[in-house]
RNA sequence: CCACGCUUGGGAGAGAA
């Protein structure tokens, strides 16, 4: 029994989910812990139907399902349903605060993040190291350093965490002192490196750093595509994409983009067709093409063929919704914004009230537009 | 024997420097 459990973690952690499920369903019997790993094999590869169904049925509820099932509200975007699955749990560990912490860093919240921190009964190595990340993301490198130099052991995850932060808001002469100066240095380091010059447009300095990485994966590959793509660098995008042997829907966006961007729309469209798989972020980003052309019908289709294989996000609405007010399409526009607040648990952000005001002030509802910034909760510019 | 943390792709306008 006990093999078998072991055998299912393994294949869960490769991601071998069929032969996962084939072992679970030829045991003669489960233990609690057989359920479990079956339920977050399914939770680390992104099923979360199969994940609800697999929960729904389980014999007995323990803290690790509850708190695996948080994780796969978080992974798939339904922080509201993370956070209603934490406050319902009638018992929780450490564990499970750090992975409410980690769902709040996924769904941008580092206010409510920084809140649970600060009132966590207990910490350890994980917490400290999700909260890095929410603080390297809001690029407040001091209070990141603060909280680092605070942890009383460190590992290669949360130097890179360090890193990251550093070589996304820090200087880069600084990251590299750090780069060097790790105690140990894992893949995950080198590509955080990579992408410190490669945001910066230090392509020289990329693309050394990318020639002498003792091992190259698909990750510094987008890394270096996505370089040369956002710094206009078309043609040696397109060597890159032609050197990558099988890319994954990253490096396929990053073409696609690049072509966007260039309005190079025929490519574009012809790279969106070729694609192997589409999901939330390809068609956003071709959404994105559409709506600041102001195809408003186009736009209207594509964002529902988005809402039929993905969920959509918050960068998604505020194409949506900008499209929608170009076109002076006021009572579309508002059933969108309603939407995504109430099917869709989505918080408007300020991007989205200010183009609703403007959407709303343009349709000549101004007493709506007063009413809305005086009802939303930041405090207008 | 099972749950949690680090790296790559998508998000408008206006104002201000």
């Amino acid at each position: 029994l006990i093999a078998s459990n072991i055998m299912i973690s393994a294949y869960a952690r490769s991601g071998h989910l069929e032969e996962a499920k084939a072992l679970f369903d030829g045991m003669p019997l489960w233990s609690t812990v057989s359920w479990n790993a079956m339920l977050t094999t399914y939770v680390q590869n992104g099923y979360l139907e199969k994940a609800e169904l697999m929960f729904g049925s389980m014999p007995e509820l323990s803290l690790l399902a509850c708190t695996a099932m948080l994780s796969a509200f978080a992974a798939s975007g339904h922080l509201l349903q993370a956070k209603r699955a934490f406050d319902d749990m009638p018992e929780r560990s450490f564990v499970t605060y750090n992975a409410m912490l980690a769902a709040f860093l996924k769904g941008g919240r580092n206010d409510q993040a920084m809140k649970l921190y600060e009132s966590m009964p207990e910490r350890n190595l994980i917490s400290a190291t999700t909260v890095l990340s929410a603080l390297a993301s809001a690029g407040l490198l001091e209070k990141a350093r603060e909280v680092f130099n605070e942890m009383e052991e460190a590992d290669v995850v949360s130097w890179n965490a360090l890193l990251t932060c550093y070589s996304q808001h820090g200087g880069l002469e600084e990251s590299r002192v750090l780069f060097d100066a790790m105690p140990q240095r894992n893949l995950i380091s080198w590509n955080a490196m990579l992408t410190g010059y490669a945001r910066q447009g230090h392509l020289d300095n990329a693309k050394q750093l990318f020639d002498s990485m003792p091992v190259q994966d698909l990750v510094a590959s987008n890394t270096m595509l996505a370089a040369y793509a956002e710094n206009g660098e078309l043609e040696q995008a397109k060597a890159m994409f032609d050197e990558i042997q099988s890319g994954d829907k990253v490096s396929w966006t990053t073409l696609l983009v690049a072509n966007l961007n260039r309005g190079e729309l025929e490519q574009a469209n012809a790279i969106f067709d070729a694609m192997p798989e589409h999901d939330i972020v390809s068609w956003t980003a071709l959404l994105g093409a559409y709506a600041n052309a102001g195809r408003l019908n186009q736009s209207i289709q594509i964002f529902s063929m988005t809402k039929m294989i993905d969920t959509p996000d918050a960068a998604c609405f505020l194409l949506v919704l900008l499209v929608c007010s170009h076109a002076g399409k006021a009572s579309t526009g508002r059933g969108y914004f309603f939407s995504m607040r109430v099917d869709y648990g989505i918080r408007s952000t300020k991007e989205h009230f200010s183009c609703m005001v403007d959407l709303l002030g343009r349709g000549g509802s101004l007493g709506d537009a007063g009413e809305l910034i005086t009802s939303m909760p930041y405090v207008p510019e």
